[in-house]
RNA sequence: GCCCUCGUAGCUCAACGGAUAGAGUAACUGUCUUCGGAACAGUUGAUAGAGGUUCGAUUCCUCUCGGGGGCACCA
């Protein structure tokens, strides 16, 4: 393995810079000079430069290096752009976490989403990964919903209807009845427990039914209820540490800098959100250790955690040993641009919108279901990853959907169409094993690439350097830019020069070669973004 | 009222403080007797406003305007 330009460097300036191989040759001033994976400085003034006012390191990539890296990929195969850097480390990511007795609105495809590229990327990255689905399977919202089944004496437990029940609760709410019904649940009330039961079941058989069609599986699914016997600790803990003070009849916590302190317990004694968070951290940091908790929550809890993670300080839960993350997400907002709020009955069912891009992908030419599948899923799945993790999102049922331009099924068609390429090149060439390290020769024998392969070449070794800055980032997008530019270039040679009857063996190799490396490439990336690629469309 | 966040092309979005601010879409125009047209190429079009820091600002700071979210007994 050459040693990498990138720690080079990193070890003559003493500071990480980022590379390029330049597109233009007056760019090239400063640059250094790369030769068989080892570097010569060209002039120290640049190293002065870097040192003092940072910037861009050219490099000139010679053509033999850029084309070693498309047998390093073909080499590594699925492994290409992963690392161990993480191995003995653990990381929990929070994600998905739906609530009980609602259906999957499209609100909670972020958090799934993207909560499962986080963990493919850090498993990628040698961590070890434990995703936990912290299921909404606990609290007051249970008071309202017992409320109203005891109140309209229903025996529909169905997921709509017991959805129905939410909002009609909110047109006319008694919060003293639901919290009632709460406290009776949390003192251990059979019949409380028995309807909880029912709505969990049904809640669960919906929410994998979901899972399902998206291809997510978490490893764990503890959820709110299961806290029920630690939230005492945590309790005890807190009293213990003297943080604890009572303001109107509730149990809070006082935190430096916010105006409104965290309820532990309310007035009733019943439990709330922040101790069950708190109890969650106690128990993930006992039993897993972790160096880090991602939470992947949306932004409209940021007050909700900082308090959670101050406390959870204060506890001795959370500090230098284990650092918490929550991403903030940005929210779905409807064509209005306000947010989508189940307790008005204002939701998109994510169901809704997966089985209209299935459609769509159906309707489009994809014979196979399964196909037709992986094309409409991997749409809206590209649609939300493509996004900046802050930003917010309009939901625009043609955006979501979209099969062309820069979407989910543009790159998966790329992968397709390579893979369709390579069929035809094993048979009717006869080459299993593609030469990538030869180009068009010039008549010194030098490698040479025209301007569509060396863009494609100049982008490919950049896909470790993606992941990484992804992960540390906790920036999906950056995969999916990545993914779309090198997509982009392919077909842009792929459009301007023959592959399989290019002018000289070497070429056609060398042609082959950079295809397969290029569908490396795509599916290595799509499958951290958890987007299936199949081999035709 | 207070806190957080966002404001980039008609629309939807990109861009570790760095080079000529990139795409998609829409509109218009082209490419293909040849490996998959869900493709490729081209034209039109943008950093809300005013200051500041910096060699350099879409990015950092301040103010104004505008959108969104939040502000203990929902999660």
């Amino acid at each position: 393995m050459q040693k990498s330009i990138r720690d080079y460097l990193l070890e003559k300036i003493g500071k990480p810079v980022k590379l390029e191989h330049p597109e233009r040759e007056e760019w090239g001033d400063y640059a250094f000079f790369a030769k068989d994976g080892e570097v010569e400085i060209k002039s120290d003034e640049v190293i002065e430069r870097v040192e003092k006012v940072g910037g861009f390191v050219n490099i000139w990539l010679q053509n033999e290096w850029l084309s070693n890296k498309v047998s390093e990929v073909i080499k590594e195969g699925d492994k290409y752009g992963s690392t161990a850097e993480g191995s003995g480390k653990t990381v929990v990511i929070d994600y998905s976490a739906p609530n009980i007795a609602k259906r999957f609105g499209i609100g909670h495809l972020r958090s799934t989403i993207i909560g499962q590229a986080l963990y493919n990327l850090h498993q990628f990255l040698g961590y070890k990964v434990i995703g936990d689905n912290h299921l909404g399977d606990w609290g007051t919202q249970f008071g309202k919903l017992i409320y109203m089944i005891k109140k309209t004496g229903t025996e529909d437990y169905t997921i709509e209807n017991l959805e129905k029940l939410y909002v009609l609760f909110h047109q006319e709410p008694d919060d003293d009845g639901a919290r009632k019904w709460f406290k009776k649940l949390e003192d251990g009330d059979v019949e409380a427990k028995s309807i909880w039961k029912k709505c969990v079941d049904v809640s669960m058989a919906e929410f994998e039914r979901i899972y399902q069609i998206l291809g997510v599986k978490i490893d764990e699914t503890y959820g709110e209820s299961f806290y029920e016997d630690i939230m005492p600790e945590v309790i005890r803990e807190a009293k213990e540490r003297g943080i604890t003070s009572v303001s109107e009849g509730a149990l809070v916590v006082e935190v430096p800098g916010f105006k409104t302190p965290l309820m532990l317990l309310k007035s009733d004694g019943g439990t709330t959100y922040a101790i069950r968070d708190l109890a969650t951290l106690r128990f993930r940091k006992g039993k897993w250790s972790p160096k880090m908790i991602i939470y992947e929550v949306g932004a409209e809890q940021t007050l909700h955690f900082e308090q959670v993670f101050a406390v959870a300080r204060m506890l001795g839960y959370a500090g230098g040993d284990v650092k918490l993350v929550h991403t903030k997400h940005g929210l779905y907002l409807d064509a209005d641009g306000k947010k989508f709020a189940t307790r008005k009955g204002k939701t998109i069912k994510l169901e809704e919108v997966l089985e209209e891009a299935i459609g769509r992908a159906r309707k489009l030419g994809c014979e196979e279901e399964e196909t037709a599948k992986a094309v409409g899923v991997g749409a809206i799945k590209y649609f939300d990853l493509s996004h900046n993790i802050s930003s917010d999102i309009v939901f625009d049922w043609e955006k979501v959907m979209a099969l062309e331009g820069n979407s989910g099924p543009y790159l998966q068609y790329t992968f397709a169409r390579t893979q369709s390429v390579l069929s035809k090149a094993s048979t009717q060439y006869l080459t299993p094993n593609p030469s990538p390290n030869l180009g068009e020769g010039n008549q010194r024998g030098e490698v040479v690439f025209n301007d569509e392969e060396r863009s494609v070449l100049r982008y490919l070794y950049r896909f470790p350097e993606v992941v990484q800055e992804a992960a540390v980032r906790l920036a999906p997008n950056l995969v999916c830019n990545y993914l779309y530019e090198l997509a982009s270039k392919y077909n842009t040679f792929y459009n301007k020069h023959s592959i399989l009857s290019a002018g000289s063996e070497e070429a056609r190799n060398f042609r082959i070669g950079l295809t397969v490396a290029v569908g490396q490439i795509l599916k290595n990336g799509l499958g951290l973004l958890e987007i299936e690629a199949p081999g035709r469309m």
